[in-house]
DNA sequence: CCTACCGATCGGTAGG
DNA sequence: CCTACCGATCGGTAGG
């Protein structure tokens, strides 16, 4: 059984103080840059539950105990918070992917990688903590195109870890279909479950997983 | 091969003059069929196209050519507009699905039946006048909670019908993860390819459900 | 960060 | 179905 890693935040360096190439120093600043994670937080919230359009952007600031104008002192307008949320959820979900594959070891076998690989993302998607990449998945129609390029790179820089493990597993005869397609399925068939799972319902994301690849590969 | 069946309109009983019972007459009775028949597809297309936020209710009526209040001549809210489009895409895909069984015969092989329904539903998502059964897919939460139990019940009749296919590949060994959640992963497989299936790219229709079927079930 | 506000858009309706 | 319109909401801003 694969332990889940908790996500923890890595994007202090995208706070204003940060890309100047500085250290935060004040009391304002480090509250500045508490105060928008507060902010990415509570949209990643309610863009989850209640999509971007239909999440306000007074709704947003509520909830982050600020009042209607605020958020925009932080962000110069609503799709460039949306687009901080899945910038934030597509770097700790690259960090925490990279760290569950390295904890592996390169000689590990590649069905134990896809395992591992599949258990990491049904956590991104579903465990604590875990709305931002499903904000990404549901709500890009939403981002600039030049924002839309950015996570659709990000994106592809994640999903193309999986590569060298589903390669392997074709060479191996435990995968039939073409890696490349087989990735866009897989993940379909993973990204959905943001659908339908239900954390009180009778699945743990290990049996999760156990199907997963019961149905992908013929074996756990 | 599998020749993909057309998906004929089949809503006429959801006329205002077939509700009440009796066949439609004057050609004004006709007419309003017809006009709200224009309402549901180019909702359907601008639904799919920008979401149901994203298109306003006056972006419908002058794609279907109308001034902006005639639409809530024909329904009473943006949200039955919507319920409306996604009975109509369930109607549709219901009836072809069944003929597609029909069609095979009730001894056919079980990988041929999941390979006519796999077939089947790519037709329904990504082919001509598919736009229906995707606005379902993706903007369900915009319905009211009525309108989204009578939708969620239509989809469990159309997904039901895959449950025989997937037992009986299970007990033949050719499934190995246990039917209903092999059933939700393979439903997130294929309506994921929403997402990335373009009809000017390098597979056909053919081609995915054959990978699909590879990935599944390790041979076509 | 807050206060106070603007301009635009939008779903929906009355009356014909 | 059209005309003409209302009321509410919303993203965003100026000025402090």
């Amino acid at each position: 059984m694969l332990r889940a890693m908790p996500l923890t935040a890595v994007s202090a360096a995208a706070s204003p103080a940060a890309r100047r190439g500085r250290p935060p120093k004040t009391a304002a600043e480090r509250d500045e840059g508490n105060r928008r994670q507060v902010l990415i937080g509570a949209a990643a919230r309610l863009f989850r539950t209640k999509g971007f359009d239909g999440a306000s952007t007074r709704d947003i600031a509520a909830a982050s105990d600020m009042q209607s104008g605020s958020p925009f002192y932080f962000f110069q307008s609503k799709q460039a918070l949306l687009h901080a949320v899945m910038q934030e959820g597509m770097s700790r979900a690259t960090q925490s992917q990279a760290l569950v594959l390295a904890a592996l070891g390169a000689r590990a076998p590649a069905r134990d990688r896809l395992r591992a690989l599949v258990r990491h993302h049904f956590e991104v998607l579903l465990g604590a903590d875990s709305d931002f990449i499903p904000v990404m998945l549901y709500e890009w129609r939403s981002l600039t195109p030049a924002q839309r390029q950015d996570v659709a790179a990000r994106k592809d820089a994640y999903e193309a870890a999986w590569m060298p493990t589903l390669r392997a597993l074709r060479r191996a005869g435990r995968l039939r279909a073409r890696p490349e397609v087989a990735r866009l399925f897989i993940f379909g068939a993973l990204n959905w479950s943001v659908q339908w799972f239900s954390s009180r319902g009778a699945l743990s994301l290990d049996e999760l997983t156990e199907q997963a690849l019961l149905l992908f590969t013929g074996d756990q």
